[in-house]
DNA sequence: AATGCTATTGCAAATCATTTGCAATAATAA
DNA sequence: TTATTATTGCAAATGATTTGCAATAGCATT
């Protein structure tokens, strides 16, 4: 019965060390780690746990829809646990840091705008680019 | 003065065969081309052409602003012309299909959000996925 | 039109993020 | 406890994109 392992057990899943350990990274790491930052906090409590482990542990967590996967404008992905307010990122293109920031979206996209186009959404993602305050400064 | 030399020789550019033929194909191609796709339609016409030259093409437009990349949630990207209408996609999950429609973000979103954070936004993007009419069905 | 300078190309090899095969190991049900 | 089988670590594979380099081709200049 550590963390998490009802969910886990529920779903038909074994409760292992490692799969604790990276839930627990990724819920006390503010969010928004991408899989090698998790992985080398992991190691520092499993040294011997491998990278493969976690990449399958974020895909198994996210089917389980204990986390979301954020797709930023860079090549790899963050993740974060399962939010429960509706928000979204701002992502410094400098620094590379991620600010969130609520916002509904209306239900002309919710609604009809799938109605219109006959599209079942299952989920939905505002990514937004920029540069952070600090990250102005320093290029002018 | 074929297609673009223009731009081109204007940013310091050279005009080239490949660089027209590329920019040609997303143009016409309806939009929404993977490089994958781009490069085997360009082969057709110039069948020596390479995977770099047009990943590099696909770069050196991204930074003219000749055209935009659009992230799915999909492994690689897509292109389209610069568009003139603000305009977001439906991506199925199913079939790959696109589908566009309008949606102008909120004054908040663009004005008094990044406002509140110091922010400078860049670009922003919305992506929307889910399942096709076509692929409901099939579905179930 | 011929020349020279250098951007651009094609090709092969490299890189980066993620996935997969497989034999050893560990979690749970019996 | 033991048996069953999911999960792990490790190495190798994959897919997308990038890079080094020598050959080629734009284009400004004679
Ligand atoms: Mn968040
Ligand atoms: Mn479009
Ligand atoms: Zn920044
Ligand atoms: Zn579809």
């Amino acid at each position: 019965m550590t963390t998490g392992s009802r969910k886990l057990n529920g779903a038909g899943k074994r409760s292992t060390r490692q799969r604790a350990l990276i839930m627990d990274i990724i819920r006390r790491g503010q969010g928004h780690l991408d899989a090698d930052e998790i992985f080398r906090r992991a190691r520092e409590k499993e040294p011997r746990l491998s990278l493969s482990t976690v990449y399958r542990t974020l895909q198994m967590m996210k089917e389980l829809d204990l986390i979301d996967e954020l797709h930023f404008t860079e090549s790899h992905h963050h993740y974060e646990v399962k939010p429960t307010r509706e928000h979204h990122h701002l992502v410094c293109l400098g620094c590379g840091r991620v600010i969130e920031f609520d916002y509904p979206l209306s239900s002309y996209l919710k609604k009809e705008v799938p109605e219109a186009k006959g599209f079942e959404i299952e989920e939905t993602e505002i990514s937004v680019a920029g540069y952070c305050a600090r990250c102005q400064r320093a290029r002018r």
